[in-house]
RNA sequence: GUCUCCCUCGUCUAGUGGUUAGGACAUCGGGUUUUCAUCCCGACAACGCGGGUUCGAUCCCCGCGGGAGAUGCCA
């Protein structure tokens, strides 16, 4: 498979893009890369009911996010345009009416409510026979013609054979048949209103645009042996296959909105990084040795292979994402990261937009401290908080650390703010800063941090903050002293 | 109901006719640390079941079981 590798991805712009589209997308993506191929975006927005600008933009604007470039297709073009296939409107009626007129399609002037009774009756009686009846495959030409007099638009089906089993050759799976009478009978492949379903477009498009291996999720399995007719029909050559394995929710059942976020707009919104997006989801059913875990997108370009490809599917985990993106955001250099942090800052309403000088630097200064705690961007929040919103804790027992008690802290705080605030202004290092609170802590028979943790909730308004000399030298000396004494006067009271 | 596909720790996976069945996430425990997190160390944990083939099966074959998908004028 050395020469001229093209394969596509073909989605329908009917949503945003997802976990298990992109993961397609990807897979095809570094399988043309890795191989010298191309790479074909396709928009199939045959559906019109339920098609949306929208969704059309999402995927491109997902696509350049994690930096996915397509070799043909919309916006840039190609020799086997148009890459959109409501702009190839007329092909498809073409392509139908060949068939017709070679007896392999025919008119349907069934109705929608027709059909969903055949189907309900069928439901209900357990009938062996599941759906549609060929009710219409023989109609004679003067039917076919009043039927038209009448106005009624009729549906292009095509003609699927009741003896006889169809193969097709999967590269995964190996060969794959079902007996023709268990194919779906008779699809739609033109409907009423001239769109082609799924089928015909695909097929057609698949044909006209050369792709050579089609890599599609197994959801398309059955329809797998619908196709290969398709192309016999045609008496064109079937492009390879190869299945990948569905994406599955923490249940086992298909990835859905019900399972979390899946649209990979709402993953950038909170904050994870387009590297650790294409890391974590190209080793949802796949990998190469398994023990390599890190891959950026350029090796990943190099080495994919199909032979990593697994069968079974595979269930996204959420926590394993996670992780992945702590380890990317750790890895990003501090001056990418402060300007990935600010919108989130911005939407907070903690600095301003526009960003200023002064609100630039600080985000700076903060960087470090921030970057080995957070999981997602948006992390930063609750992280920094504390410098842009204070909300002092009232509640005392928050202030005593597990060991101490009311009087050590109050003794703690107020020994302690002196210790800190003189060393402070005195130019002091934090070592030694440091090493004179832990002397006070022994003095007064408690651990360390029974003098820490009050003088960290009275600076962070929390037990669980930033190391306390950083928040410090974020919040400014003058800030300090006086969230301090503010704390010192609530062990004085009563 | 029918058809098709799938089956190694909770999850993602590696792997072999003879291995202490490997790695990672998660979980739990410990260490570093002023908290949290990071980082380091350790522990727990899997070949779905039953037959066969074989000197020997997680691996090959068959059956069963379980799971999933498809069955649309959606893709």
């Amino acid at each position: 498979m050395k020469m001229d590798v093209r394969v596509r991805y073909a989605p329908s712009p009917t949503g945003l893009q997802h976990i298990g589209g992109i993961r397609t997308a990807l897979f095809n993506y570094f399988f043309a890369k890795a191989n010298g191929g191309k790479f074909i975006l396709r928009v199939e927005d045959t559906d019109r009911e339920r098609y949306s600008d929208e969704s059309l933009e999402d995927l491109y604007s997902t696509l350049e996010w994690l930096g996915i470039k397509w070799d043909e297709g919309p916006v840039v073009g190609g020799p086997y345009g148009p890459y959109i296939q409501s702009e190839r409107f007329d092909l498809y009626r073409e392509y139908a009416e060949q068939l017709v007129a070679e007896g392999k399609a025919y008119y349907c002037f069934c109705t929608p409510e027709r059909l969903e009774e055949v189907r309900k009756q069928q439901a209900e009686s357990k009938s062996e026979y599941q759906g549609y009846d060929r009710h219409c495959a023989h109609l004679s030409d003067s039917e076919i013609k009043e039927y038209l007099r009448q106005g009624i638009k009729p549906v292009i089906r095509f003609r699927v054979p009741t003896e006889g089993k169809t193969t097709f050759h999967d590269i995964l799976m190996g060969d794959i048949t079902r007996r023709n009478r268990d194919i779906s009978p008779d699809p739609v492949i033109l409907k009423s209103d001239g769109f082609p379903t799924y089928h015909l477009a695909n097929v057609v498009d698949d044909h006209l645009m050369k792709i050579t291996h089609i890599m599609r999720a197994q959801e398309w399995i059955p329809s797998g042996p619908l196709h290969v007719l398709l192309y016999q029909a045609f008496g064109w050559d079937v492009p390879q296959y190869c299945h990948l394995p569905m994406v599955m929710g923490k249940d086992g059942q298909k990835l859905s909105k019900r399972h979390g976020s899946t649209a990979v707009r709402d993953f950038r919104a909170k904050g994870y990084l387009p590297e650790a997006i294409i890391n974590y989801v190209t080793l949802v059913g796949w990998s190469l040795d398994g023990s390599t875990e890190f891959f950026s997108k350029e090796e990943l370009e190099k080495c994919f292979t199909m032979e990593g490809i697994h069968k079974a599917p595979a269930v996204f985990d959420y926590k394993k994402l996670d992780w992945f993106n702590g380890q990317y955001i750790r890895q990003a250099d501090n001056a990418r990261l402060a300007s990935l942090i600010t919108p989130y800052l911005q939407q907070a309403g903690y600095v301003s937009d526009p960003i200023t000088e002064d609100d630039k630097k600080l985000i700076d200064s903060l960087v470090p401290s921030v970057k080995e705690r957070m999981k997602v961007l948006s992390d930063v929040v609750p992280l920094t908080a504390f410098l842009f919103e204070d909300k002092p804790v009232e509640d005392k027992t928050i202030y005593i650390a597990k060991g101490s008690d009311e009087q050590n802290t109050a003794q703690a705080l107020e020994r302690g703010t002196e210790i800190l605030l003189t060393g402070l202004k005195s130019g002091e290092s934090e070592e030694a800063i440091e090493e004179k609170l832990s002397a006070l802590s022994q003095e007064l028979g408690i651990k360390v941090n029974g003098v820490f943790q009050p003088i960290r909730v009275a600076i962070t308004n929390s037990t669980v903050s930033l190391p306390l000399f950083d928040s410090i030298r974020l919040l400014g000396i003058e800030e300090t002293e006086k969230r301090l004494m503010r704390a010192n006067k609530l062990f004085k009271e009563n």
